[in-house]
DNA sequence: TGAAAGTCTACTTGTACTATAGACTTTCTT
DNA sequence: AAGAAAGTCTATAGTACAAGTAGACTTTCA
């Protein structure tokens, strides 16, 4: 049940990056900045972003004072979101997710015993995933930090 | 968030052991019994049903007649359990794993973001795996059949 | 005694994750 | 116009682990 590091990296940069700045403006930042802060290889760190930039949840700017910025509010970007474009479907098992379905040949889907709890699993992992925005991440940090 | 083929044959396996057989005594099953039944590869289940019972949750006897049953009741192994010997930890990422626990290097643990949502999931997963016997699944199945 | 079962260890193969490399494009500043 | 600062894109290397295979060994019973 491992997340990848695709995955920790992709959501950590998000997180950085749905974190307000001091002037309360949406923060702009550079690959090294990012990588720096997280320790996150830059290069690996590149193509992640590259990722979340085409399927539409980052902006970017290139050349000088360029970089990176969410594509749309914290509150809109859901965890599941970013998990899903970088890791994939969210299910456990193929034959109980509802992006990349795939039968896995027991006789009886309606009645596998194996499905019918994955498919509790991965109603827990989605809602929870789901639920949460980046918004709601930097708040509970931010609460934290009182 | 994959669930390996060893956790799923590990896990279709113990389910089979555990569905009651007609005569309602503990199900005696051969290594072939269950790798035809399931379509999981002989030589596979075999190693996957020595850890487990390597582990306690199987007995086993050798020679004529022989086979594998569950150590103890079905009421009291959870597919946590099962999981956890079959594929390790539940925990999305090391640094929020009760039993492989591993820092992630984040500055500050305690309020880093991503450790604040994933130990919501780690909770999630096992909340549901250690809550459900295999008593449980066979209990569910069976009223699925009515 | 031999067939039927599990035991154990090693090996192979494939594949996906992680990371690195490098050449390219865009943008700003001077 | 030039050059530095940034992102873009594709390919590829390395590694680890999952999945599966092989085979020799041990125990049990008829």
């Amino acid at each position: 049940m491992r997340l990848s590091k695709r995955g920790e990296y992709g959501l950590r940069a998000m997180i950085m990056l749905a974190t307000p700045s001091a002037d309360g403006r949406p923060s702009v930042l550079q690959i090294r900045e990012i990588s720096q802060h997280e320790q996150i290889p830059g290069k690996f760190l590149e193509q992640i972003l590259l990722s979340l930039k085409n399927a539409g949840l980052l902006h970017s700017k290139m050349g000088v004072g360029g970089g990176y910025r969410l594509a749309k509010p914290p509150t809109e970007i859901s965890l599941g979101q970013i998990v899903r474009i970088l890791d994939g479907p969210l299910a456990p098992v193929k034959c109980v997710s509802q992006m990349a379905y795939e039968p896995c040949g027991c006789p009886d889907e309606e009645t596998c015993g194996l499905r019918l709890v994955m498919g509790d699993v991965r109603n827990a992992i989605a809602n929870l995933l789901d639920g949460t925005s980046l918004a709601d991440v930097t708040q509970r940090v931010h609460s934290l930090h009182e």
